[in-house]
RNA sequence: GCGGGCGUGGUGGAAUGGUAGACACGCGAGACUUAAAAUCUUGUUUUCGCAAGAAAGUGUGGGUUCGAGUCCCACCGCCCGCACCA
C-alpha cells in the first residue's frame, strides 16, 4: 500500500519517541543548551489553530537545534488561574478548579496527537499548589525586599453585584452581569514597584537585539519617560491647606499661553469641594461612573466643571487662571494638575473651545505657510516635533527661535534659577497592581490584624491554600461578592505576630504574576524551592520566546520586571535580568466568514427584479434580522469561471440536486439564488469568533488528515510574524503534497537503477542549494520560504532522471529537513529508505559551499533602469569582459543607435545598467 | 484619543536598493479512465498582438537614486494594544 495514512504513522512514531525518550531535557554540561519556549496556554478547554501554529513554531525550532546538537528543553505548562473559570461556575455552577483540571486533561489530550517535541514531565498547572506555594514565599521575600507595598487605587465597582469588574466587564458603563452602573471606586491594594524599575527597564530594551523593534518601542512608549517641569500655582480664596496646587507639565514653555487650571476630579481639591458644592459632587460622581481604562477616558467627551477658584499665574501676579475639574486628569499621572495649553494641546483645544475659555498660542512655525491658521483664530492645534524649530511670540526663556527640545530646557532652567520650580524627570509606567478581588488565584500570604496591621504570614505556615470547600460543600459561586470574603474557616486566623485573632487577606495576585516567572520555574518544576541554583544557572535563559504581539507589553514587561525582582531575592542569577534572549511574535490564524444575506428573511416577501426605494429603505432598516452567519461546513466554496470566489449554501444543491463537480452547475445555482436576493457572502482572513462560526477545530482537522498536514499547513502559507488565512483547499492540498513525498519514497524503495552520470551530480548540487535554503529559513525565522524551498526541491527530485540510488540519498536529505516541520512523515520516509536510527536524532544535513556555485551566471542587462535583456557570463568574468558584453547585446546596439551610453553600470554577479 | 503594525496577480505570499510575482491555491488545456476521484504534463500579472514582441504594473501622490515593492515625506484604507481578558 503506497498511501500515507496519517492515523497509522503518526501515533506509531509518537510512540518511538516516547519510547527513546528524547525530548526529556537532560542538563549536560559537555553539550551547549538551547531553551525554546511558547508563551503557555489558559485551559480553556479546546485547542485553537492559532495554539497549533504558536506551538509547531517553537517546535520546528526545537526540533531542529536539538539536530544541531544543543540540549533543548521544551516544556509546556497552562496558565491556569483566571476569571474564565469563575465566569463558568457562576454561569453553570461547578468548581472553578474541576472545570479548570478538566479543561486542562482535554486540552493536553488534544495536544499530544500534535507530535510536538515536549518534555511533558516537566508539566504544571499555575494552579497547582506545588506552584503557587512558591509564589507566595516569593511574595513575602519581595515584600520584606521593598518590592511590594499598599497603596489606594482605583477600581470599577459593581454596586450590585458587590464585585469589582474588569475593563472587559464594563459594557457602556454598564456591569455585564448586572447591567447596572459601574462606580469607580478606591480601595487598598497590593502594588510590585516596578516604577523603580523605570529607567533600567527602558535601558535595558537597548540590548534587546532579538527582540522584535516593535515590541521594543511599544515597550518604551509605555514606560513614558519625560522630562518636564513641575511647580506650583498659588491659589485665590480656596479652602484651607490648599494655598497652591502642583502641576507638572512636559510643555513649560507653553505657560505663557495657558488658558486654565484643570485638576482631576480625584484631586483633594476636587474632594473638598464636593463636600460643599452639589454641582461638583454631582459632576465628579459621573465622572466616577465612567470606566478606568484609558481607552475610555481618552475617547470620552471632554467635559470639566468651573470650580469658581482661580489661581495666579506664576510669572505674573496679576494674571488669575480659573481652576476646573476635567474628565481627562488622571489623578496617577504627574500631579493630578495640569494647566491647560488650548495652543499646543488637542485636547486642552477641544476643553477651551467647548467652555469659552481663552486660546492662546505661544509659538508658530518660523516660515509660515499660507495655508495656516493658528489655533485662536479657529485652527487646528499647532504641535510640530519637538526638534523643530518654531518661533516664540510669547516666550519667556530662551532664544525666539528654539526648537520645543531648546525651548523645554530653558523654560525650566528659568524656573530652577528663580526657585520657582524644578525640571522633573517623570514616568508614564505605573506601579503594578498585583490585588485581585477575586476566589480563582493565588492568594496573597498576609493576615491583618487588629493590633498589628498588616503581617506576611510565616514561611513556615506556607502554603496559604485556596478552599476548596466551605463547611464541607463546595463554594458556593452563586452568591454575589468574593468566596474568601465570607468564608470563615479559611478567613479567620490568629495573627502570625501575636497571635491574637486575626483575618486573612481576601485579595488574591494578578495571574500576571503567575506567567511573570513560569519560564524560570520550567528549569527545576517540581523543587521545592522557587528555583534552583545549578537548574536556572543552565538553563536560563530562554533562548528563544515565541507568543502573539498582544502580550507586547504587559506580560513581557512585568516578566522583565520580576525577573529582576527574583535576583533581588536571591531566587534567579544576575544573568537572568532579561530572561528572553530572543523573542518572535506570531501573526493570528484567520478564517473566511460566510454570512448568508437573506433579503427575503426580512421582508417576508420574495422579491425578484429591480427594488423600489422604499423597498431598498426597508432592507436597510431590517438589516439585522436577515443576517445569519454559517459554519464552513454548510456551505460550499467554489470560483466562479473568473476565479471570483463564491459560495453556495449546501442545503440549497441538495433541494435542487446540483452536482459540486460541476461548476457551470454551481455557477448557475448561485445566480438563481442571487436573482432571488439571497447570497452567501464571504468576508475573508477574519479573526476567528465563536460566534461569526468561524472556528476551525484543530482536533477535527487532525483527525481528517493527520498532524502532519495541520503543522506543514500552518507554516506554509504566511510568513510566521503575519497572520495566515485557514482554508480548506489550502488544508487539502498539504495533505496532497505529503502523500506525494511519502509516495515517492515508497516507490524509490521499490525500483533500483544503476548509479552514476551528470544527473546525479545535478540533483547532488540541487540537494545541498535545498540544505542551504531550509536551513536559512529557519535560521531566519522564514519557515514559509523553507516550505516553499521544500516543494522545489520535492518537484526537483520528482523530474530528475538520476539514479535510484542518488534519488534515495536526496530522499534521505529531504526527510531530515522536512523532520523540524513534519516530524511523523520524516521518520516514515527516513526508515523506508534505510536511515539509520530515528531521524528526530540524526544530525542536521550540512551544506557544501564548493556544491553551491555555479559556473555561469545570468546577468539581466537593464536599459535606463528597465530590464531589455540578459547574458550569460563566467562567474569570475571581469569588468571589462562584461561590460564589452553589454555593450554588444542586441537590445543596448538598438537602444543606443550608434551613440555612447551616459553611464554603464556593472554589479559583478548581479545586473548591469546602461544609461543612454 | 494615544501608541504600534500592515497594504504586491483572481487568492496566500516571494524578492541583502539590482530580472517584481519564487512556492502554493484557484482556474484553463491535455494525458490516463467507460466515467469520476486520484495522479501526471502544461499554461496562467494586466493590456495590445496570430506570434515575435511592446507597453503598463507592488494602496494614492510626491521625493532620493544609474536603478525603489524595498529608503524619505504626505495622504488613504485595514488590523492590533491601551494597565482588572489571558
Amino acid at each position: 500500500m503506497s498511501r500515507l495514512i496519517p492515523s497509522e504513522i503518526e501515533p506509531k512514531w509518537q510512540a518511538a519517541w516516547d519510547e527513546a525518550g528524547i525530548f526529556r531535557a537532560k542538563r549536560d554540561p559537555a553539550r551547549p543548551k538551547y531553551y525554546v519556549l511558547e508563551m503557555f496556554p489558559y485551559p480553556s478547554g479546546r485547542i485553537h489553530i492559532g495554539h497549533v501554529r504558536n506551538y509547531t513554531m517553537g517546535d520546528v525550532i526545537a526540533r531542529y537545534k536539538s539536530s544541531c546538537g544543543f540540549s533543548v528543553l521544551h516544556p509546556m505548562g497552562w496558565d491556569a488561574f483566571g476569571m474564565p473559570a469563575e465566569n463558568a461556575a457562576m454561569a453553570s455552577g461547578g468548581h472553578p478548579k474541576d472545570w479548570t483540571y478538566s479543561n486542562i486533561a482535554d486540552m493536553r489530550g488534544q495536544m499530544k496527537p500534535l507530535g510536538l517535541s515536549i518534555d511533558w514531565s516537566r508539566e504544571f498547572a499555575t494552579c497547582d499548589l506545588e506552584y503557587y506555594a512558591q509564589q507566595q514565599r516569593m511574595f513575602i521575600d519581595m515584600l520584606e525586599a521593598g518590592l511590594i507595598y499598599r497603596k489606594n487605587a482605583v477600581v470599577n465597582w459593581d454596586p450590585v453585584d458587590m464585585t469589582v469588574l474588569a475593563n472587559e466587564q464594563v459594557e457602556n458603563g454598564r456591569g455585564w452581569r448586572s447591567g447596572a452602573l459601574v462606580e469607580r471606586k478606591e480601595l487598598t491594594q497590593w502594588f510590585f514597584k516596578i516604577s523603580d524599575f523605570s529607567e533600567e527597564l527602558l535601558e535595558a530594551l537597548d540590548g534587546l537585539d532579538n527582540w522584535p523593534e516593535k515590541v521594543r518601542l511599544m515597550q518604551a512608549n509605555w514606560i513614558g519617560k519625560s522630562r518636564g517641569l513641575q511647580f506650583g500655582f498659588e491659589t485665590v480664596d480656596a479652602p484651607d491647606g490648599f494655598d497652591r496646587i502642583e502641576v507638572y507639565t512636559t510643555r513649560p514653555d507653553t505657560l505663557m499661553g495657558a488658558s486654565f487650571l484643570g485638576i482631576s476630579p480625584d484631586h483633594p481639591l476636587a474632594r473638598a469641594l464636593e463636600a460643599e458644592n452639589p454641582d461638583i459632587a454631582a459632576f465628579c460622581a459621573e465622572c466616577r461612573r465612567m470606566g478606568t481604562s484609558e481607552e475610555e477616558l481618552e475617547t470620552a467627551e471632554k467635559k470639566g466643571i468651573d470650580t469658581g477658584l482661580t489661581v495666579r499665574h506664576p510669572l505674573d501676579p496679576s494674571w488669575e487662571l480659573p481652576i476646573w475639574i476635567a474628565n481627562f486628569i488622571l489623578m496617577d499621572y504627574g500631579t493630578g494638575a495640569i494647566f491647560g495649553s488650548a495652543g499646543h494641546d488637542a485636547r486642552d483645544l477641544e476643553f477651551a473651545r467647548k467652555y469659552g475659555l481663552p486660546v492662546v498660542p505661544t509659538f508658530e512655525p518660523v516660515e509660515t505657510p499660507e495655508d495656516f491658521v493658528p489655533a485662536d483664530a479657529g485652527g487646528d492645534v499647532y504641535l510640530p516635533p519637538k526638534s523643530e524649530k518654531v518661533r516664540f511670540i510669547k516666550g519667556f526663556a530662551g532664544e525666539e527661535i528654539q526648537t520645543g527640545d531648546e525651548a523645554i530646557a530653558a523654560a525650566i532652567s528659568f524656573f530652577e534659577e528663580k526657585g520657582l520650580g524644578t525640571g522633573v524627570t517623570k514616568f508614564r509606567l505605573r506601579d503594578w497592581g498585583l490585588s485581585r478581588q477575586r476566589y480563582w488565584g493565588c492568594p496573597i500570604p498576609v493576615v491583618h490584624c487588629e493590633s498589628c496591621g498588616v503581617v506576611p504570614e510565616k514561611r513556615e505556615n506556607l502554603p496559604v491554600e485556596l478552599p476548596y470547600d466551605e463547611d464541607g460543600k463546595p463554594i458556593d459561586f452563586s452568591v454575589p461578592g468574593n468566596p474568601l470574603d465570607r468564608h470563615p474557616s479559611w478567613r479567620d486566623v490568629p495573627c502570625p505576630a501575636c497571635g491574637k485573632p486575626a483575618g486573612r487577606e481576601t485579595d488574591t495576585m494578578d495571574t500576571f504574576v503567575d506567567s511573570s516567572w513560569y519560564f524560570a520555574r520550567f528549569t527545576a518544576p517540581h523543587a521545592e524551592t522557587p528555583t534552583v541554583a545549578e537548574e536556572a544557572d543552565y538553563w536560563m535563559n530562554v533562548d528563544q520566546y515565541i507568543g502573539g504581539i498582544e502580550h507586547a507589553i504587559l506580560h513581557l514587561l512585568y516578566s522583565r520586571f520580576y525577573a529582576r525582582a527574583m535576583h533581588l531575592t536571591g531566587h534567579l542569577p544576575a544573568k537572568c535580568k532579561e530572561p528572553f534572549e530572543a523573542l518572535f511574535t506570531q501573526g493570528m490564524v484567520t478564517h473566511s466568514i460566510y454570512r448568508l444575506d437573506d433579503q427575503r428573511i426580512a421582508t417576508g416577501v420574495q422579491v425578484i427584479g429591480t427594488e423600489s426605494d422604499a423597498e431598498l429603505e426597508e432592507y436597510t432598516k431590517t438589516e439585522a434580522t436577515r443576517i445569519n452567519y454559517l459554519f464552513p461546513e454548510e456551505i460550499l466554496e467554489f470560483s466562479d469561471e473568473f476565479g471570483v470566489k463564491k459560495a453556495l449554501l449546501r442545503q440549497v444543491l441538495e433541494r435542487d440536486g446540483v452536482d459540486p463537480s460541476n461548476s457551470q452547475a454551481l455557477s448557475e445555482a448561485w445566480h438563481r439564488e442571487f436573482d432571488q436576493r439571497r447570497e452567501v457572502k464571504i468576508i475573508p482572513s477574519a479573526k476567528m469568533s465563536k460566534s461569526k462560526k468561524n472556528v476551525v477545530d484543530p482536533v477535527d482537522i487532525v483527525r481528517k488528515y493527520g498532524a502532519d498536514t495541520a503543522r506543514w499547513f500552518v507554516m506554509s502559507d504566511s510568513p510566521p510574524e503575519r497572520d495566515v488565512e485557514w482554508t480548506a483547499a489550502g488544508a487539502e492540498a498539504a495533505f496532497k503534497h505529503l502523500g506525494r513525498v511519502y509516495r515517492m519514497a515508497h516507490d524509490l524503495r521499490e525500483a533500483g537503477a544503476p548509479d552514476g552520470g551528470a544527473e546525479d551530480v545535478a540533483l547532488e548540487k540541487a540537494t545541498h542549494r535545498a540544505i542551504a535554503d531550509v536551513t536559512a529559513g529557519i535560521e531566519g525565522f522564514a519557515f514559509n520560504t523553507s516550505i516553499a524551498k521544500l516543494y522545489a526541491f520535492t518537484n526537483t527530485i520528482a523530474k530528475s532522471q538520476a539514479s535510484a540510488g542518488a534519488k534515495a540519498q536526496a530522499m534521505r536529505v529531504m526527510a531530515q529537513l522536512l523532520s523540524p516541520m513534519t516530524p511523523h512523515l520524516a521518520e516514515e520516509v527516513w526508515s523506508l529508505l534505510g536511515g539509520a536510527g530515528l531521524v528526530a536524532r540524526a544530525a542536521w544535513p550540512e551544506a557544501d559551499p564548493a556544491m553551491l556555485v555555479e559556473d555561469t551566471v545570468i546577468l539581466p542587462i537593464q536599459i535606463n533602469g528597465k530590464r531589455r535583456g540578459e547574458i550569460e557570463v563566467a562567474k569570475e568574468a571581469d569588468k571589462a569582459t562584461v561590460e564589452a558584453l553589454v555593450l554588444a547585446h542586441d537590445a543596448v546596439v538598438r537602444a543606443l543607435d550608434g551613440s555612447q551610453p551616459k553611464k554603464l553600470i556593472v554589479v559583478p554577479g548581479r545586473i548591469a545598467n546602461v544609461v543612454v
